[in-house]
DNA sequence: TTGAAAGCGCTAACAT
DNA sequence: ATGTTAGCGCTTTCAA
């Protein structure tokens, strides 16, 4: 409960010394840094938040907007910004507008305006042009991951170039009826995802003279569920695909799911490829186009604090973040191919998919 | 951008009178409160929360501690309290162990204490007397989910009555060889969890004479993962178990996944229940003892809130919250119980398990 | 019920 | 490099 002025006293020296000895800012002697640091040590003096940012108009505390935290790559970079944040001394104020739909109007006409946070990283949440517009001119800067939007500096992925990452590894591999399964975009949230990932699909699929069937297409959320009850559909169709690929790590689990409860093996019967590189993609094999969301909302942070330090320079608006193939047991060459053997010993239907 | 006096001059009262009739502390005339409001809303005005917080010494924003937010009993947890929270508007201001090892004493040394928030959430992590004193000392309410603190007033389950329900229900089915998968008490976070399932699980095989044979536990991580191995291991013994209580859904779908990996059916060879209810338990048919974190986060957002509020009487010390057995298709008879005869059709080793 | 005025604890000119 | 001082924008006595 020691204010600045008994650090002063202590150290003998004015109030303006302390703010400067431990803010950094405005020079100060090494000498009476000292003494300051030593006489706040001692009492255990914690600047006051409100009265610094009432002073100063900065309050060292980011917003950051997501549409859910419940989700994995929104945990991931909820995580990464977090840590990045605090490594600079910001706190992290959350703001999800999964807990109630009519949330969003108040957010942004009240939550966010009152001074509580320096700047706003929207996660995955398109923020229309009246919304930005609030934010920048009252000086909060904006930095987004997932999407371009008008006037805000972004990261994101190529969703066009992930997913022909991910069909150009099944067609090189010798698939050529290679399913879909994605979902359409969704206003005020997902930007282009899905349908940059539908893109880039039949793009890959053109370039190699293969056909991008609409009948191998299904629509799912990109839940485990919806994956699976996709991919059962798939497979119970007449001629059913040798190969999948789900816009998800949610969705491509529940197709090998679905594959070994239709009685097929993977990637024996079936390859399958998803997006993420989900936890738990490497416990079921899957092969997958790894996107980084944890150094995704570390990059955020940063780019935000930067942003709020004249001195620094923006690295330009848009900026990719990179993506990896990774390629695991779920895919492999189609049964009839004849190129290689099937690179596996296991017979029977289920069992090695599975196994970590 | 308005501030106070703006509105104070366009609605013809003074500065306090808008304070009070915005903020409704103080008695205010119907007709005032009118007028104020007609002109903060014509004018755009949003109070500051740091010229707020400096002069009232409240900030309307409440700390969250929790040990990482990306596993899903913490990400509802968090959804939970972020929307309990924001219908009373408050902000919640995000603080994960999880970004770093050393970060804790930071947290406590600064950034908690530095007027931020007017109380502290603390999910699942176990704080340590001296930092309670800080934050009491400072008029901080605490409030603790998951575990008993002393003098902090927390939520949580009976988990020793948890791992009886579970062992319970697999015991009226007729089992006795019962495995248990389950951790052993992590200190810092998770207070006595798992022993305390431990504990229930032994206290449910005694009453009801049967062995807690100790070649049938095993230890996990609370993953997926982890509880693939756990299971993979006890099902390849000499005599395995026929049901399997686990101590957490992620590690009781592992051991669902491991089944089948082994050529077994669940339930007709093998049994499994698991704690949580976790967002994939129904898509894996998987019988548990549910709890709600998202409750859990609601009333415990609503519990600091009122001790926020001087009126509002306080629901005693520790509060117990309710969990509930959900009987899914995990679980079953044993095939030797001679009671009924499986419940299913399938003769195979593979499918109806993981079909929603 | 309302207004006047004194802070809340710090920062940032401006001096020196 | 350091001290003096005037706010930052609001809340809350205290008086009326």
């Amino acid at each position: 409960m020691a204010g600045i002025s008994e650090v002063a006293r202590l150290a003998g020296v004015s109030t303006a010394t302390v703010s400067r000895a431990l803010s950094g800012n405005g020079s100060v002697s090494a000498l009476t840094r000292d003494k300051v640091e030593r006489a706040a040590a001692e009492l255990d003096y914690v600047v006051s938040s409100t009265a610094s940012g009432l002073a100063s108009g900065r309050t060292r505390n980011i917003g950051v907007v997501m549409p859910f935290v419940n989700r994995w790559y929104f945990g991931e970079v909820l995580e990464g910004a977090q840590a990045a944040l605090r490594r600079r001394g910001y706190d992290l104020t959350l703001y999800s507008l999964s807990s109630s739909p009519d949330i969003r109007s108040s957010l942004f006409d009240d939550f966010l305006l009152r001074k509580r946070v320096d700047a706003v990283l929207a996660i995955c949440v398109k923020l229309a042009p009246h919304e930005i517009g609030t934010l920048l001119g009252l000086g909060k800067p904006v930095v987004g991951v997932g999407g371009p939007m008008d006037g805000v500096p972004t990261l994101s992925i190529d969703d066009v170039e992930v997913a022909r990452l991910a069909t150009e590894h099944l067609l090189g591999l010798g698939h050529t009826r290679i399913a879909l399964i994605s979902d359409t975009d969704e206003p005020e949230t997902n930007f282009h995802i899905a349908s940059d990932r539908f893109r880039g699909y039949q793009l890959a699929m053109a370039d190699a003279g293969a056909r991008a069937d609409p009948a191998l297409f299904r629509r799912a959320d990109f839940t485990v569920a919806g994956g699976h009850a996709a991919a059962r559909d798939l497979l119970a169709a007449p001629s059913r695909p040798t190969a999948i690929f789900a816009a998800s790590d949610e969705m491509a689990i529940g197709a090998m799911l679905a594959a070994r409860d239709a009685g097929l093996s993977v990637p024996r019967d079936l390859s399958v490829v998803g997006v993420d590189d989900h936890e738990l993609a490497g416990f079921f094999g899957l092969s997958t186009v790894a996107q980084f969301p944890r150094r995704q909302g570390e990059r955020a942070a940063e780019r935000i604090l930067d942003g709020l330090t004249p001195g620094r320079t923006d690295g330009g608006l848009d900026v990719r973040v990179p993506v990896q193939l990774v390629t695991r047991t779920s895919t492999a060459p189609p049964a009839d191919a004849g190129v290689r053997a099937a690179p596996h010993g296991s017979g029977s239907s289920s069992g090695s998919a599975a196994t970590p």
